[in-house]
DNA sequence: TCATATGTGTGACTCAGTCACATGTCGATC
DNA sequence: GATCGACATGTGACTGAGTCACACATATGA
């Protein structure tokens, strides 16, 4: 009893998570970037951007992708260069909001649809069922990252968070969160 | 029949992966990086340099990670000033040997144990045969990036070779890799 | 033997970020 | 209402990790 293929096992599964992380992620990065012309990063955040819902700040951004506020600051006067994004004034006498142009919507529609494509393209051998199999594991591998207090960026940087399914309770992330907050509400 | 719940579905399992994917290099990246005092890159050199069995060169790391020539060079002047490698001849007169010492060797380990510590953890909550299950959907799941060429660094920049199983073909990328090349020998 | 390919290395530069610091604004407290 | 600390944004100077263009030595093949 116990588990016959303990050890040696666990390492197995871990090494091929470990390796399918970085092709999945090392693939959407490079066609994102392309998708925008610019960095992985300002891709992220042209995707970010589309996803929000209230009007995003500068600072919004920059908790979003794990960056210090001179590096949004930057971020930010690239993404307005190649004419992606406009400041306005923010709802408060300091922040300032950050807002897509037509242009910048077009691009990040590109990056949207160039990281499905990419995690479409993972997913194209897999039959429904399995499918469904996996959708329930990888819910399971996420709790242990949302517990601990996460030093870089934000997990859903990159999210569609129309497919996430967030509102209707079906994101793992969101789930997982709502669940830790609940149970221990340290207001920081 | 065909499919009830398609569309949604698969971009639901598609934002799931990428996201997973993201949260565990980020992780993985942060945590080898801190294991050796030095960039994520270098961390990766360091674990290539410890799987490698035959005397590895300044070219085939280059090769590894992705980098120019010159990225290489400037990486490797890096590990030597930490104490980390030592530069050699080469079996060619034009190459050079890039070696671990013993300090490097212990940086090195300690980037494999923390890589693995994350991984691991990630698989903490599921059940052997859920285990088990994962491991033949990852498996699949790696096919679509194998077959096509790649721009960014190897798949297998951080692999345990020892765990992953390569020689004795249970590394799926490995395996699919085989199988392509004897399918289609282009000699390049 | 000579042209070409290969591996390594250098100088000048770029890009994306950091840190230290300045400025303007908000909220709370006296 | 004045004042003080926290906060959001922005700027200048700098760093780290890479690039490109190029040089040089060695290897390979016609």
């Amino acid at each position: 009893m116990t588990t016959p293929t303990r050890g040696a096992g666990v390492e197995r599964e871990a090494n091929l998570l470990g390796a399918l992380a970085l092709v999945v992620t090392d693939q959407t990065e490079t066609v994102t970037a392309a998708a925008c012309g610019l960095s992985p990063t300002a891709a992220a955040a042209l995707s970010a951007l589309l996803h929000f819902l209230d009007k995003p700040t500068l600072d919004m951004l920059r908790r979003v992708l794990g960056l210090t506020p001179s590096g949004a600051v930057r971020l930010v006067d690239r993404l307005a260069e190649a004419g992606y994004v406009t400041r306005g004034p923010g709802a408060d006498g300091r922040s300032r909001s950050v807002t897509l142009t037509q242009k910048g919507r077009r691009a990040a529609k590109r990056v949207a649809r160039a990281r499905a494509q990419v995690l479409r393209g993972a997913l194209a051998g897999l039959s429904v069922p399995e499918r469904e199999t996996l959708h329930a594991l990888l819910g399971k591998l996420f709790s242990p990252f949302i517990r601990q207090p996460r030093s870089t960026g934000w997990i859903c940087r990159l999210c569609d968070t129309v497919s996430c399914g967030r509102d209707a309770g079906h994101c793992p992330v969101a789930n997982e969160a709502l669940a830790w907050h609940t149970r221990a509400s340290t207001p920081d």
